[in-house]
DNA sequence: GATTATATATATCATTCTGATATATATACG
DNA sequence: CGTATATATATCAGAATGATATATATAATC
């Protein structure tokens, strides 16, 4: 997805500076999807030069200010036109879909070349991680901030939902299957 | 994962060209991993350089020269070091590790902004995309040339089992809960 | 009360990687 | 006979990351 129809689907959601839109990515958004400082400061920079964005500065006494962007009309009007005519390109990817980038996967391939005892460990650090994994995808309760704004979407309680169905289906498959490799 | 580590693991297979390398990458990798042509000649020219694989040069008439690598013990050695050292980093990456980049999920989380009969369309084809994939998955007939070496693998296996019932899964759960993004 | 670590906040840049393009030939298909 | 696809390597502009720089506030630790 482009960088700029991204940070304006999360603009859209409200108002916000550059680093708190670093913090979605960081937080509710950090299994699916991230960008860098050095994207987004770039990003709405020239999103504002074209405005698509507007920028409030709250000077804070002697902090750098803070730039709260807000999405202008004409900015919710190209994201919905790069959404529409991007949509069907998208269908091919993520979870089995395009590139997966699993760097655990490829461990897997070549643990053959690993000593038992370490792709031991490392399954059992697996399990733990899915495990604590799942938890927080299925916790519920507050959050900070204005990181509840993308939480209460819709959208979001169905990848949370779906994403936890995946997590216990490979752990279950790791549990069972773990002989396998050796 | 080091793309000079990757490079030589998938060497530890049996001596390859970088065309070939590409095509595992296309073929039974592509919904892990990838690198491009452009990363995969400069690092076998560097590992060739430092004499962790070599190469024999197949002069065939007019195509262009056909470089096959072969892995050194070197080059062995190179490889298991940097898995062995790398190996803990990679637990937390992956199907609900590190970043997935999953443009279908970013696709829904601003599902609203599309229209419904859009929204329509994209669900199906997804569903009618990874019963493809699946399929794929569950293929245990032959595959063409070179690349059975990597199909037989045990870790392959394990991998393909998961991918299946992390598909089967994701299948599933859409046909139940694609109501709930409306 | 002093020190240390962490959080807020933006900006920049070298390095890395991709995606595209270039080059050249062979083979299959209708 | 032309057209598309496969084989095969190489290169490079453009994009994105990860690291670093800068500056301050706050919380924790000792």
């Amino acid at each position: 997805m482009q960088k700029e129809t991204l940070c304006l689907g999360l603009l859209s959601l409200g108002p916000r500076s550059g680093y708190e839109i670093k913090q979605m990515f960081e937080g509710p958004l950090s299994d699916f999807y991230s960008l860098s400082f050095g994207t987004i400061y770039p990003t709405l920079n020239n999103l504002q030069a074209d405005k698509y964005v507007s920028c409030k500065q709250h000077s804070q006494s002697k902090k750098p200010d803070k730039k709260v962007y807000t999405i202008t009309k004409k900015g919710m009007e190209l994201m919905k036109d790069n959404l529409l005519s991007d949509a069907s390109s998208y269908i091919r990817s993520g979870n089995f879909g395009d590139q997966i980038k699993s760097e655990f996967f490829l461990l897997l391939l070549f643990s053959k070349y690993l000593p038992k005892e370490t792709m031991n460990t490392v399954l059992n650090e697996r399990v733990l991680y899915l495990r604590q994994k799942l938890e927080q995808f299925k916790y519920d309760g507050p959050v900070p901030g204005n990181l509840d704004a993308i939480r209460n979407e819709k959208s979001v309680s169905f990848i949370r939902g779906l994403a936890s169905a995946l997590i216990e289906t490979g752990l279950n498959y790791m549990e069972k299957n773990r002989g396998k490799l050796n």
